[in-house]
DNA sequence: TAGATTGTTAATCGATTAACAATC
DNA sequence: TAGATTGTTAATCGATTAACAATC
């Protein structure tokens, strides 16, 4: 259970959000068959990844879907009370702020950050741009367990290699550097757009298989 | 070669990016061993990947790293020519629009729709935003071989299945839809922002391993 | 009870790594 | 030539699928 694959946590994160339909939806219990189908996956492969964590199911029934929902919540660790930083309010950064739900993910973002004078000071969603200077007091103060890298490339390495000195133990990365960070001191998630283009303009060319999972 | 793996892909554009940094550095030829070591791969791996494609090197000398550059960029098929439409200029669509180079990956982008009355005809980028009841003609006389979905989840199958019945054979999507087109018509790349943010919580509680790929 | 469906073991499949002969 | 490094085959490893006994 410390050594499940990273392809099994994606995929946990799949179900997690097609539980939450199904919950809305007002469905009461599933079978890993019905949600294989829903999901594009075998039954079998649903059953394997629930059983790297514990037993949710009961035979001759299927899965009571709430209970399931509210289990994968805490085995992702949404319910830790998680705070992250996120430096580099540019494009990418600001979008996020105004935007992205990080509450659903069991985050709350604490402080955003930039070093560009005419940023520092505005406001995006409920912050205000605070100047990176300051970023390194603030984390030791507040001790966020993410940062959200939304800054240039050449500055990330630097900036991750700092935090990772602090409380900083996940790094989601949406520049294009491959964050190698010494002696695995912390997670790297990394969104890089270019990449995935790229990938996406191979498959078209060779027309399939559509799906991307 | 009809039939290469999604993971040897995906790692054929990060070799696609890293080839590019070492021509910006001037560096003239490249052993696996070497890209190896900078990307956090095996050597046997690397080369295992691009046999998949063809011989591109040298014994005893490694890899030319201009000719094996552009060789990736063909393989991927980032000179085709292919040419791009947008839906959905909310937070996200805007911000590709704005930021996001597309011609990094020799793609055209040429027309951006919305279905709000507020937003059409405002300008993002270089472009004026139009009527998503202009979508299919557009997309039937221009025919551009992708398209990218930054509407909100509950219009993207529909607007997908539509698509696909026309030019599009490529979707780059962002909304959180799992879609499943019929009879694979058309590639699905989904970046989907909220499921890589839980399996970064996930990884953040169990700290580690560093890389995600 | 009988039917359904899980949890779990065994079999299969595919991807990664190791090894090495070919060759520049 | 000798050294280096590829292309490629074989071995290993891990992930997915199939099967089925356990059991609700």
């Amino acid at each position: 259970m410390g050594n499940v694959s990273l392809a099994v946590v994606r995929r946990m994160s799949r179900y997690y959000r097609h539980l939450n339909e199904l919950l809305e939806e007002g469905v009461g219990r599933i079978s890993s068959q019905a949600l294989a189908g829903r999901l594009g996956l075998t039954a079998s492969q649903i059953r394997q990844d629930l059983n790297c964590f514990g037993g949710f199911g009961q035979q001759g029934y299927g899965y009571n879907v709430e209970a399931l929902y509210r289990a994968i919540g805490d085995i992702l660790g949404l319910n830790q009370g998680l705070s992250a930083v996120l430096i580099g309010v540019g494009n990418i950064g600001r979008a996020l702020v105004n935007n992205f739900d990080f509450e659903g993910a069991g985050i709350t973002l604490i402080g955003i950050f930039d070093n560009h004078p005419d940023v520092v000071g505005t406001s995006a969603g409920a912050f205000t741009v605070l100047p990176a200077g300051q970023l390194e007091a603030f984390v030791s103060e507040k001790k966020p367990e993410i940062a959200v890298l939304a800054l240039p490339r050449e500055s990330a390495p630097e900036v991750a290699r700092r935090l990772a000195g602090l409380s900083v133990r996940g790094f989601w990365n949406f520049t294009s550097a491959d964050l190698r960070l010494e002696a695995d001191s912390a997670a790297v998630e990394t969104v890089n757009f270019s990449e995935s283009l790229m990938t996406l303009c191979y498959r078209t060319k060779h027309h399939g298989p559509a799906d991307d999972r």
